[in-house]
DNA sequence: GTACCTAATTTCGTATACGAAATACGAAAA
DNA sequence: TTTTCGTATTTCGTATACGAAATTAGGTAC
């Protein structure tokens, strides 16, 4: 077992912290982020929220304001878009190179965490919901074994988090969601990648109607 | 006229010049970043230096050693490969993307990213080349609209960068490369935004080829 | 000569300090 | 009352300071 403490920096801290509450909602498009208020709550000093705040602004995650201070980036559909029209074509793609060497084992894993959908989706717990979802995707990136494929979709998935904690989802929405995802598991082990593909393309395509009509506004910061 | 200064900050600066350094292959991989001696060459202080270092490691272009130092994160075949198995399929996808909807003022710029090509390619001189050819694609993630493309490829080519500063690319090889830019550009506005897109994936691909022999070893830290 | 132990030095992370720039506020003039 | 100008305050970027961890070196025992 791995008990070995990685250690963690001040820094590293701070930007996951700031980074989930901006995925979650919780600091919301336009929120100005101060370094002071925010060293006061974590109980550090300034230093580590600055760097924090480098990293997250070379992101894209903040932005300048051109005033003296950072706020957190305006959620604009156009990226939304723009993130779906890519999974369209990289998901799929993802999952025609997972089928290039599965192994008996990831079928263990596969199981576990559509368990673990289902169970999210009796608990109708949102975060929990998005959470299992992007570990069921996260699977498959995983399974590609493309490096370029997880860690760009990691920073996708930041922005779809975003859009999740502002989106709420129809249950029949939902159920529909976690069987695509177990056909195309299932799809994946019977050998029928192409089928499994195709199953994923409908699925993306699917998910983005789904949720595109309720985020045509976009959602932008107070004009002064 | 835009007389704006854009008043970068000493850790963007910093920022730049060490990604420079490293994707130009100044900074080979397994080379150690002494903070103190970045910043007495920067004239600088240690702190935008600690700043700028958290940045690249947060996009894994050094990591740390466990020791006390960071060192550039060795070049790894597998994720070359990674690379361009993704550009293969996200490069056409941006092509045809791109052919949804080209303005006429596009063919100006692309004429003059293809002339500037021709003329890395008499110079000779490797970093031109690199530049010029990262133009063209750039055009062309510019011209899909699609940011996510624009964004993940923006990591790509520092890695791609990184690789060409140990590669030799034989004339002929380069010749090649920039007749088959003018004959995608070519096809995009003769409207055969299929045959453009076919074109970019066998480009890819022999680029692949063409570059992937040559790197065959890893370019690792020396061993203690 | 080799191995090990301890002290000195390096080097990093983080805290604190300082100066500059921008904003907020308030007073005076229209 | 509204506007404008000057001053006070906030807040950030960057410099400097400090303590801890790790590496290096040197010396001693075998």
């Amino acid at each position: 077992m791995d008990s070995v403490k990685p250690k963690r920096s001040l820094v590293e801290e701070t930007y996951d912290i700031l980074i989930d509450a901006i995925c979650s909602g919780e600091l919301p498009p336009g929120e100005r982020l101060n370094q002071d208020v925010i060293a006061a709550q974590l109980n550090v000093s300034r230093q580590p929220v600055n760097s924090a705040i480098s990293i997250l602004r070379a992101n894209g995650l903040v932005e300048d304001t051109g005033r003296r201070s950072v706020v957190v980036s305006s959620f604009d559909p156009q990226l939304f878009q723009s993130i779906f029209e890519y999974r369209k074509v990289v998901e799929p793609f993802a999952v025609e190179l997972a089928a290039r060497e599965l192994q008996k084992t990831d079928r263990r894993h596969a199981d576990r965490v559509l368990k673990v959908g289902e169970k999210a989706f009796q608990s109708g717990k949102l975060t929990d919901l998005v959470h299992a979802d992007m570990q069921f995707h996260e699977m498959i990136y995983g399974w590609s074994r493309n490096q370029v494929i997880q860690t760009s979709m990691k920073t996708n998935w930041h922005h779809i988090r975003r859009s999740m904690a502002v989106v709420l989802r129809s249950p029949e929405t939902v159920s529909q969601v976690w069987s695509e995802h177990a056909k195309i598991v299932e799809q994946l082990f019977d050998g029928n990648s192409d089928q499994a593909r195709q199953t994923m393309a409908r699925h993306i395509g699917g998910a983005y109607e789904a949720i595109s009509a309720d985020i045509s506004d976009p959602v932008v910061a107070d004009a002064d």
